[in-house]
DNA sequence: TTGAAAGCGCTACCAA
DNA sequence: TTGGTAGCGCTTTCAA
């Protein structure tokens, strides 16, 4: 195959022609808009499809004022999370009458940048930024250009409209679930400075007091990474005074890098130590893994960005919103019941 | 911020009028095309400038007859190898002078349709297809409309340009290393009906027998997922009367799925089992995992498919093109040499 | 219910 | 080197 187009694709001139009526007319029917009658809606569509007839968008959207692109920009594409959200997203943006752009390179926010630029100047109704740009000073400028919803931070110092996981609360969820399961040496491997990790680390400190645990608050500092699951491994379970029968970990990939390293210890998990994650990707409900751990919803994510989307379009003058979609905790097997015998 | 933009964006006729010129002057200026007397640029670009002046890309595409948009379309924009080819590409598309317009969420063979029938009525030149959609009848159906390449499939039999790794080189290449690790019992976990997975299966059969260990060649049944990584480590390690002291697991993923249930079992990889996987997700790079594996290049897949898209559009009548792009072993800590004690 | 005509913002062609 | 004039393919008044 690979065969080249039909010479010239039809245009509405030419199915005007065919139907023999104005390109005016044509227009209306293949829209289905205005009152045209029956037979010659029908006549229409005839020469519409015997044409194979497709509108082109580029001149559609250069006549009417309004006929509306959505830009979406992701930072990491390869990180699942933000590849569900901007794949649902670009969904709900059809829903509600738009083309979405999708920029999927905007891993640096010089890139970033660029391409809202180029969003605009496709002249998008307003940008989705999922996760890009980073650092908030670029943020900032970009939103002063167009209409813009930030998904994936709170934002709480830039005045921009924000969605994201309230990760206060899913560090409550996790510490809540850990203490009903009779722990009490429950450590906190954090994300340092990545987005959520502060968030995630209050919950955690504050689930803990709040449970008369203050004594028992142990934070390791992490990352999101695998590697800093296990090398925090290590650090914990070397403690001789002091040994979890529970983790927290600010991200699933830190809890795999966790449990792999508590294993190679010898260590069971859960036999010897629980262990709960966060965001739940994909890796992390496998039956081979199965890891307890804090859901992030994407679909609610990216509902909740469109909404706000939509807000900002309908009244540009509305205050600033930051919209906190709520987590949900998911009960695997790396989580069990305390056993007294399983502690150090 | 997100403030509304300026009430009306200028126009060319706004920069144009404000630098005294005509709209054709200021457009070649703006452009940096024609022959403009420097004085005239300079008074045109400082009226853009102070304009804040952005061409209308829409209005541009529409006027220039092949003003470039490529589109590309991804199936699972979720797998990080087909995110990371999709970011690329568009990187490349951009340096060959057009926009891409991509769409991610093309997940079923309707909507991969349906997302096609869209980028064409944006009048894109030619459509990258990633992954999707997925059926050859609707690949080839969709090939009819406008020129495709499509990625990460070898397409055999479906008359359309494709790029993809040379999976059989790939599995020839995880049995070498094997071999040449002194092993001879080495299993196979395939990737049943998956893309490349029969490719791999043959790489590996063909390398046995070149070996000469034809009597050692022991094919599971798998699929790119760990849990089916860690149902083959199940069924593979309670034969009783042969043990392999290698696997090569057509999928990272399965790779994992297998070492996870192997260390559950008792073993240690590599001491008890060496493991090569395909693919070389990010995770198997990792300290932790290190996993030695069969790399797929993004890069060069993603490049090998713009060239292909632009060799198509330059002569859209050349014959159909297959390429193949060679992977690569990469050595990590999950295999090593063979030691005798460690033989069943 | 239908059609004519005027744009949307730009590029392209041709004459000055 | 510059400007005038036609479109690109569509939508959108406004009349008929």
């Amino acid at each position: 195959m690979t065969k080249k187009p039909p010479q010239r694709p039809a245009t509405l001139a030419d199915i005007a022609r065919h139907a023999g009526v104005s390109r005016s007319l044509a227009s209306l029917a293949i829209r289905g808009e205005g009152a045209v009658s029956p037979e010659t809606r029908k006549r229409i569509m005839e020469a519409a499809a015997a044409l194979d007839y497709r509108p082109n968008l580029v001149a559609r959207s250069l006549a009417s004022a309004e006929a509306g692109y959505l830009g979406i920009v992701v930072g990491e594409i390869e990180n699942p999370l933000q590849a569900e959200i901007a794949k649902l997203a670009s969904g709900l943006a059809r829903a509600e009458g738009y083309s979405a752009l999708v920029s999927i390179d905007a891993d640096t926010d010089e890139k970033a940048e660029e391409a809202i630029r180029t969003l605009i100047a496709h002249r998008v109704s307003g940008v989705l930024a999922i996760g890009a740009p980073f650092e908030k000073p670029a943020i900032a400028r970009v939103a002063s250009w167009i209409p813009m919803v930030y998904v994936g931070r709170l934002l709480k110092v830039v005045a921009v409209d924000s969605v994201t996981t309230d990760d206060v609360t899913g560090g409550i969820l996790a510490v809540d679930h850990l203490v009903a399961l009779g722990h009490r040496r429950i450590a906190h491997v954090d994300g340092g400075a990545s987005p959520g990790a502060e968030r995630r680390r209050d919950g955690y400190r504050r689930a803990m007091e709040r449970h008369g645990l203050e004594r028992q608050i142990r934070i390791i500092e992490g990352a999101y990474t695998i590697d800093a699951g296990a090398r925090a491994a290590r650090a914990l379970l070397a403690e001789p005074d002091w040994r979890p029968s529970a983790v927290f970990a600010s991200n699933d990939m830190t809890a795999i890098g966790l449990i792999n390293e508590a294993m190679r210890i010898g260590l069971s998990v859960p036999g010897d130590l629980s262990v709960v994650g966060y965001d739940d990707v994909t890796l992390a409900g496998t039956e081979t893994l199965s890891l307890s751990t804090i859901h992030q919803s994407a679909g609610d994510l990216a509902s909740a960005g469109i909404a706000a989307m939509m807000a900002r379009l309908a009244e540009p003058d509305a205050a600033v919103s930051k919209i906190l979609v709520p987590p949900r905790l998911m009960t695997r097997r790396s989580s069990a019941p305390f056993s007294a015998t399983a502690a150090a």
